[in-house]
DNA sequence: CTGTTAGCGCCTTCAC
DNA sequence: GTGAAGGCGCTAACAG
């Protein structure tokens, strides 16, 4: 790798093929008022010093960068990756380039003047618009825009694509009374997301519409992440009776149930019934039960709702509803 | 979402808090000859106007970002995105914020001169350092330091991270011999990668070794991609005799032969054995026997040298090897 | 068709 | 300790 010094800048372009610096801009930006010989000069010149102009610097100029911006709190994390895929392929299909921005830590407890920062950043010159997922504001300000994907507050004029999370719940719940079950443990996901308080409340709800009172012993807490369905699997697991399901607020705190189940040598679902929530690809080869929330459709749905917005199309609903839908497999069972 | 006409810059915050702008600049970057309740003064104004630096902007002066850049053809590509799980951890240990940048299509075949671009666009002032998953080219100009992940050419003087593919190949061919498979037909990956073309050779390879002659007929054509593994497994399917074994150039492609299994009917690992590589997440839950190359890992350590590189540690090795190392999962059987 | 000029928002000398 | 001025690489008017 050379490490040059210096970048080559439009400048030693312009420099280097005799003509000025906006003859130069002008052939990167495909403008059609140049000689064709001039054109193709320029070009042979760019291609041969290995030129790319900085999107820094264009960014900062020019209004239009032809890419989007998407900020997740983490890569690994599969809801953040799911919608990743789901904006991925939106972009390819508009020639859109991504850029995707990350401290890398979901657990980082990003505040709300980080977000609008990370906001800002990318939709200060770098990129056209900007998606964020699971932001903890609802409104952000910006000079592009921005839509929100499953945020922790709904701003009614705020763009942002959410799911049915309290119907989910809902379903998810009512599965597990169809099959019998009173004694159903619930699994909370981080009480600062808008997401998993629908949860609860879908989970209370549908218990308490079938008639069966709720029991504060048989709701623990959780994170969201699987290292917390080992704690909270336990906690449910010491009690007496022992519930007969279990069902967690998301996919990644039912594995970790899954795990302790391992361990302790419980069987599901002859023992034990659970559903997740979320649908990640792990959840088909593991053959979890759960709900479908559809996080890469979010994601492309977003991007859509994005490019509209870039593109000065108005729209007439700001927020998007993507119906969840239960996803019934192999770790419940009827009580016998 | 308040889209503001204008973001609020420097000059507005200096305006403000009734000081100038490089005061405010002093503060933004922690400068410690700034006066306490100045200081303090400035901070609050920019917390209250919700001001956040242009990166852009930024990037363009001064030289350290504090962001590394990752350029990956395609989010959704397995390889690519175990990749950036590892690139994510190590940002997270270093206090690094990541900025990931994508065309979407890993098939756009991005030529050399556009990786290039890539890499220029990024350590042109927004990133301090980049690293680029399987690019074509080895060598790269560029302000800051580039780490190559799995790069087609290796260039000895070129930072890489790189596996064991041969060996890799070896070690699953040779596990295919041991059981008693004389018959084992071999789908090749992307021509243009290096990695598909030293897994071809210890495949080749390992037969030889074995006194087994090649046969061109059982080698066919497949670009890594798990569509790909579908006409490729016909077409083997339909020598006679058929082969008793298939080594994949990659996971997916033996995901799309197992499609074709499924299909036809045909019992692995009874009626053919069959072994892939890169042991991507799903292929623990297909419990498809694979050939670990340890992609995080590889991201992982790539990132370690970028920082190393970026704080001007110098290294004795640029080349740095990761072993493969064989999975025995239960696709595949001994001969009968 | 092409060159000149004026900033975009920020940081960095250099004075005070 | 703080302010004023210059310039990073680029594009968008405006002239010619």
């Amino acid at each position: 790798m050379a490490t040059t010094k210096r970048a080559v800048t439009i400048i030693d372009v312009a420099k280097a093929a005799g003509v000025s610096v906006s003859t130069v801009s002008r052939v990167l930006n495909n403008k059609d008022d140049v000689a064709e010989a001039t054109f193709e000069h320029v070009r042979d010149v760019i291609d041969e010093l290995g030129y790319s102009s900085s999107l820094a610097a264009k960014g900062m100029r020019s209004r239009s960068t032809n890419v989007v911006g998407l900020i997740v709190p983490d890569v690994s994390d599969p809801f953040a990756n799911k919608v990743m895929r789901g904006v991925n392929q939106a972009i390819v299909e508009h020639h859109y380039d991504l850029l995707i921005y990350t401290n890398g830590n979901i657990l980082d407890d990003i505040s709300a003047a980080r977000e609008q920062q990370y906001v800002s950043l990318l939709n200060n010159g770098l990129t056209d618009g900007v998606i964020i997922v699971t932001p903890s504001i609802g409104s952000f300000s910006s000079v592009g825009p921005v839509v929100a994907i499953d945020p922790h507050i709904h701003h009614p004029e705020a763009p942002a694509v959410i799911s049915t999370n309290f119907k989910g719940a809902v379903a998810a719940t009512q599965h597990l009374i169809d099959l019998g079950h009173r004694r159903i443990g619930f699994i909370r996901g981080r009480a600062d997301l808008q997401s998993a308080i629908r949860r609860q409340q879908g989970y209370e709800s549908a218990l308490q519409k079938a008639g069966i009172p709720l029991d504060p012993a048989l709701m623990v807490n959780g994170d969201f992440t699987r290292e917390s369905g080992v704690p909270a699997a336990h906690q449910l697991f010491s009690l007496d009776p022992r519930p007969t399901a279990i069902f967690a607020a998301n996919d990644q705190t039912a594995f970790g149930v899954l795990d302790v189940c391992e361990t302790l040598g419980i069987r599901v679902p002859e023992e034990l019934s659970l559903v997740g929530f979320d649908n990640i690809a792990e959840a088909a080869y593991c053959n979890l039960t759960t709900v479908d929330q559809f996080m890469d459709k979010m994601g492309y749905i977003g991007t859509k709702m994005l490019f509209d917005m870039i593109d000065g199309i108005p729209r007439q609903e700001y927020i998007y509803k993507i119906e969840t839908s239960l996803v019934v497999r192999g770790t419940c069972s009827a009580i016998s």
